[in-house]
DNA sequence: ATCGGCTCGCGCAA
DNA sequence: TGCGCGAAGCCGAT
């Protein structure tokens, strides 16, 4: 990340934030190889930034969940783990002024790339960046902006041997290790009760039941496919049914690794359409927001869309509803009240639900471009899995991102519709109003 | 119940 | 330059 040496220091230093693990943590394996090449003990260090933007109390205690998990794993390993707080420069020059190198995992947000870049500059030593959130690195995937899943699609397959294969799952053994010190648990354990206590006055939603943190997410995975992998073709789409892995708030905090999941599901032959998601569409979604600036933004949508969303702007619409009423979930229609109450209530929604829920609210809405803000803001308030590479993409999607135009009809003009009765005919909707009502 | 049409632009084949 | 095709659609005709 910059063209700095190794110099002398006192450790090597992990700088975590993408992927807060043990288990397929190859930014750590990596630091624990080269601490072990250098002779060196590993710090981890792990920046708490309570002013990330939209962040609120529901993520933040699910983001520390999974520190706490990986504070206890990482002590077995012998590395010191401290969590900071701060600016940039309050959380890491310490840090930096007596490592000998810093390794780093790899985000593909704007924000987690500017921290970064800010990283690689400031940083007086060697810094190297390791990617492991996605099973293909995403410039390896493509050089250019996708235009659909099909255009990357032969992409991703060519390269998929490759990247499962050269992977490393034992966790190395570190030489110079050191004891957790309890002064530093016990200073951890304060930093992250007292982020909590400053959002839970700031910024309080009701908690959610899923639990963060690695062991969780280990445990979901099991479940998934134990239980539902043989079924998930079949019943993926049926908001009624708990039929996928509900592991997308997991990947999103690093708290597993696709590489993970991949790997538990690839034998067995019905895995196709789940790996569709976790690797072409994930990849797609992850290939937006690398290759698209503003990937947050209305302006970034296609042309094609855009302008025949705009060209029917001034359609009269069937409902228009203010936000307040719209976060009530008290709209005339059941199943995206439901839907809505859903996502409020556990930080989750189904995805057939998302994509009829973001549907609905370009109908209800004014203009296009307030739709996408409220969009935005719903979802990066109440989903676990919200300012997500996955989330901006599938905002995307409902105003014709990387979809096909379709007979042009009034309000969406050629983006896809989708309506109710769609819902009726193909689900069990009865039961997933009655499960949110 | 099933089926074609709708519509744009990419990328491959020619 | 032409042509096939595409995350989950809808709608009207048969």
């Amino acid at each position: 990340m910059n063209n700095r040496t190794y110099l002398p220091g006192r450790y090597v230093l992990y700088r975590m934030q993408a992927s807060v693990r043990i288990t397929n943590n190859q930014a750590l394996f990596h630091a624990i190889r080269l601490a072990n090449e250098l002779n060196l003990p590993l710090k981890v260090v792990f920046r708490l930034d309570a002013s990330f933007p939209e962040a609120n109390y529901r993520h933040f205690e699910f983001l520390i969940q999974g520190l706490k998990d990986f504070a206890s794993g990482v002590s077995l390993l012998g590395c010191e783990f401290e969590i900071r707080t701060g600016t940039l420069e309050e959380a890491f020059l310490e840090p930096l002024s007596n490592a000998a190198c810093v390794v780093t995992d790899k985000g593909y947000l704007r924000i987690q790339r500017d921290w970064s870049g800010w990283l690689g500059e400031h940083a007086p030593c060697k810094v190297i960046e390791v990617e492991d959130n996605l099973i293909v690195p995403v410039e390896s995937a493509s050089h250019k902006g996708e235009w659909a899943a099909r255009t990357l699609r032969p992409k991703i397959t060519d390269k998929l041997p490759y990247f499962t294969s050269e992977l490393e799952d034992e966790i190395p053994v570190l030489t110079c290790r050191k004891e957790a010190s309890p002064e530093l648990s016990a200073l951890n354990e304060r930093i992250l009760t007292s982020t909590l206590e400053k959002l839970r006055s700031d910024a309080w939603l009701i908690p959610v039941a899923m639990k963060g943190g690695e062991q969780e997410a280990n445990r979901l995975l099991d479940v998934f496919v134990k239980d539902k992998l043989a079924s998930y073709d079949n019943d993926r789409n049926d908001p009624s049914l708990v039929a996928t892995s509900r592991l997308s708030a997991y990947l999103h905090f690093g708290f597993i690794s696709p590489v993970e999941i991949w790997k538990a599901v690839e034998k067995y032959p019905e895995s196709a359409p789940f790996i569709e998601q976790l690797v072409v569409r994930r990849e797609l979604a992850h290939n937006y927001i690398w290759f698209t600036k503003n990937y947050d933004s209305y302006n970034s949508l296609p042309e094609w869309s855009r302008k025949s969303l705009e060209l029917h702007e001034p359609d009269k619409r069937p409902f228009v509803y203010d936000l307040n009423l719209l976060e009530e979930a008290a709209t005339h229609d059941a199943s995206w009240n439901a839907a809505m109450r859903e996502m409020i209530q556990t930080g989750f929604m189904e995805n057939t639900m998302r994509m009829y829920w973001g549907k609905k609210l370009i109908e209800w809405s004014a203009t296009p471009q307030e739709a996408y803000h409220r969009m935005s803001y719903l979802n990066n308030r109440y989903f676990l899995d919200g300012r997500d590479a996955n989330s901006f993409t599938g905002i995307g999607w409902c105003f014709g991102l990387h979809d096909r135009p379709w007979q042009e009809r009034s309000v969406f003009g050629m983006v896809r519709y989708m309506n109710e009765a769609g819902l009726y005919r193909k689900y069990n909707m009865n039961a997933y109003i009655g499960k949110w009502s």
